[in-house]
DNA sequence: AGGAAAGCAAGAGCACTGCTCTCGTTATGG
DNA sequence: CCATAACGAGAGCAGTGCTCTTGCTTTCCT
């Protein structure tokens, strides 16, 4: 009976399940959290769950991808404001503040590398979300007349982001795809750098400040204000 | 006999050894490198190696140490140029150098701290050279009037700059300590995300070329050109 | 309805890990 | 010269990822 299939719903559920205990294991073991952990705490033994993942690699993955899309929505809900800066700059919080509240799960997807992890093809879809949101918020800036001129890149990785550029939005200036790329890894590596503990004795106060900052100034080179 | 001890000597070169080697599988297992495959490696029990370093932190807190001494110097030598906008060029590009020669010291130093590993203070000294040379280096260049206005700060986080300025360089602007943190945080958000696959299918052939292009902008935010 | 096939959970087992403890050996220093 | 400290090796403990086998249950097809 059943179209739906009884079996596969709870093997949905185990699923979804296995990876809501992985996740709480992550936030104290990192990314090298024990499957046998994982199991323990669900009471089962620890071959049963490669019943759901081949690898505790497989499992990574896909806390990996939940957590690229969970960042992501976090992000595209915030792309709100009355204009494309003010969107920018909520958004650019929504992650931080996403990323303080699962400091974890941030360092899964934009610290290092997991040793020996090589991010199969799935990932890359969700991984791209907030650098397009970025990328969107600006080019209906640009299209809007909302951004001001800035010099003009030059040299091959010019041509590059040409390239980039006519694909995703004819007309607008290659040094426009450059700024939106660079404040994202400004926005990413202002975050790191906050939750890694780069700024310890410098910034201890008020770093939500200094981080809009640092945004405005990403927004600077952009061509706003 | 031997007013240096032999024995003091030889107890210094494996620990060299034994370092040396590490480094060696750091390239291969990142941070969770085996203690055991180390002493392998080096023909000796794993219980020896226990005789030089006490735990397998200690062993990464020397690592980390060393690595940032390495960058920290490479840095320092590299800060040349006839002005001081071609030595902050310079030394980031040093900095950028260094990594893509070694990702894993990078990585250990620079991406999502070890799980459960907690830095001893022994290593916020070595941690700050980078950041301290861009400071000075960019001091030279105010107190030579080589700093352009740019907008001031406010804010709360503007009070705590202030402090670190009044310390450092009296006189200085809040907001000039404010962007030279901002540059090096832009610098190292630059190169984890090339080196950790953030640029992937947007700049491949001239990274180096974007890596200079935000450098230039941090350069901008400071107060040069 | 009945039987084959597939899914599932558990346990034992392998090779590995960090780390501790004990045991001989060797160099150091009073 | 001899007690002491440093040293290397080995065994052992508790943990890891992963595989394989064994029994049971659900699903699917004829």
């Amino acid at each position: 009976m059943s179209a739906s299939g009884v079996r596969a719903r709870v093997r949905a559920e185990m699923t979804e399940e296995i990876k809501a205990v992985a996740r709480r294991h992550l936030a104290t073991d990192g990314a090298n959290l024990s499957l046998r952990a994982v199991a323990r705490d669900m009471g089962m033994a620890s071959s049963a769950v490669y019943r759901y993942f081949a690898s505790r690699d497989e499992l990574l993955t896909a806390l990996i991808i939940d957590a690229y899309n969970s960042v992501g929505e976090t992000a595209e809900n915030a792309a709100t404001g009355d204009n494309a800066l003010a969107r920018f700059l909520s958004l650019t919080h929504a992650v931080r503040d996403w990323a303080l509240a699962d400091p974890h799960q941030w360092a899964l997807i934009y610290g290092s590398p997991v040793p020996g992890y090589q991010a199969p093809q799935d990932t890359v879809g969700p991984a791209t979300r907030v650098i397009l949101l970025i990328a969107d918020v600006v080019k209906t800036a640009y299209e809007n007349g909302d951004i001001a001129d800035r010099r003009p890149i030059t040299g091959r990785f010019a041509e590059e982001f040409a390239a980039v550029a006519e694909r995703y939005s004819p007309g607008a200036p290659p040094r426009l795809v450059a700024a939106s790329l660079s404040a994202f890894v400004q926005m990413s590596g202002a975050i790191s750098a906050e939750l890694f503990g780069q700024l310890s004795n410098s910034v201890d106060e008020d770093r939500r400040g200094f981080f809009e900052y640092q945004m405005r100034g990403a927004a600077y080179l952009i061509g706003w204000e």
